[in-house]
DNA sequence: TTGTGGAGCCGTTGATCAAATGTCAAGATC
DNA sequence: GATCTTGACATTTGATCAACGGCTCCACAA
């Protein structure tokens, strides 16, 4: 129980819906964010909003022209890709450093942001699901201990969140992602590096072709194949690095 | 030329300022930042000044409580090692990937940024000689054209500014680093992405042992040897994945 | 096509509100 | 009698508000 509840400031309330309303294409891809406007939807002065704001195009959210305001940055399938590149790199480290380092209470904080996720979906909650699920990811890289590294996962990550909004709505593709998740934090448990990465490779490589398709088809972009790294070619870096002896 | 320079609104002008204070230890680690102070000695009003240090909490390089106000993180051994160790998997990828698209033009722009980082260096302007620093590794790691794994970097990048505050002053250090710094530039420009990585290890490696025994001389804390990758792992784990056959 | 005027909107300001801490004195306890 | 605790008050400081000033863009006319 908490002796008291962190107090929420107006712009954590701003920033956090408006975060809701551009991952959800409430507020659409290039649509300007009025101040004035927000202020007044949210009940608020324009300070707060305009914090907010500041805050989510440090997340390259949305992007500021000065004195011309902001509006949502474009989605795009070239966006896409970039995103899951860095994606890639970065998680995949921190799944294999985890792997080292991982406890039962790390196994358990994920298990549970799991379940939360599951119960969210069962019941509709988009927001609460899309939270939990970022609980789980970030609940493993924890593990890892770096905290650096972690950091610097998170702006990635909440990009590719924007991408991800319905293209995983069918149930066949949550089961198989759920699938991927428990086997990611199982091999973890048993403290297999490389088999973690190798799940990871393929939840990420998934993740990425169902949202670009789903982009495909909603804006009409070229259709092309995404360039990612090989699967095999990802896994086989950390395999053979193990190796390596300690000079 | 630029037709129209661009305007710098007040808080840019506190972010900068602030920052190169906190670096350059002007304002100590663990010393609070009050608005009203900095905002008459800036002369401006509150406002831009509460924006210039959630920028600044965004990289965070100060912490913020709320209600309570910020103050600037304090250093340790620790986050030292913890900051370098994801500058080595985050800028090796970026250096590895820049090899293959180095341009000549690429190359220009890094050779003109640390031609003016030597010119700054001579006239001791320690700002300038950082930007220019900063503007060399960044015009690298564009090559990439990854452009949110480059953005992943900056966060920790500014942090480690924070601890090679005078560690590098001594000539000799200061001249093996500029040879680094042009083996890297060569390599990279002989598309040898190994070569460029295996320069970049030594170069971030050297950087992190000099910080460190900085620190440790300067807060006195515990002497212990910081814990690195091996180069000699880092770089077999790019030499390796260089030769598996794209499936 | 180019110049001008007006409307809209952002960035900044100074003032106000509210929370948190430090101070100080009175009372309780040893 | 000395020390610690407790509670109210005053002060400091961050968070928010409403208004001002200046820049940008668009429409319209020459």
């Amino acid at each position: 129980m908490l002796t008291k509840a962190q107090i929420e400031s107006a712009s954590d309330v701003a920033a956090r819906s408006l975060f809701d309303a551009i991952v959800d294409q409430r507020i659409p891809p290039g649509a300007p964010l009025r101040l004035k406007e927000l202020s007044e939807q949210l009940g608020m002065s324009m300070m707060p909003v305009r914090e907010a704001i500041r805050r989510l195009a440090a997340l390259d959210l949305v992007e500021i022209e000065p004195r011309r305001g902001a509006r949502v940055r474009e989605l795009s399938l070239a966006d896409l890709e970039d995103t899951y590149v860095a994606r890639l790199h970065l998680e995949n480290i921190a799944v294999w450093e985890a792997a080292q380092n991982f406890t039962a209470e790390h196994g358990a904080q994920a298990a549970a942001a799991l379940a939360e996720r599951e119960a969210a979906q069962e019941a509709g909650d988009r927001v609460a699901a899309r939270d939990a699920h970022e609980r789980f990811h970030f609940a493993i890289y924890e593990a890892s201990q770096r905290t650096w590294l972690i950091r610097s996962i998170l702006p990635a990550w909440r990009n590719s969140e924007r991408y991800r909004i319905d293209a995983m709505r069918h149930l066949e593709t949550q089961a198989s992602r759920d699938h991927e998740h428990t086997q990611i934090l199982s091999a973890l448990m048993r403290h297999d590096g490389l088999e973690a990465v190798r799940w990871m490779t393929n939840h990420l490589t998934s993740s990425v072709r169902l949202s670009a398709q789903h982009l495909i088809r909603e804006t009409g972009e070229t259709e092309r194949d995404i360039a990612l790294p090989k699967v095999a070619e990802v896994v086989a870096r950390f395999d053979i690095s193990a190796g390596i002896p300690a000079t």
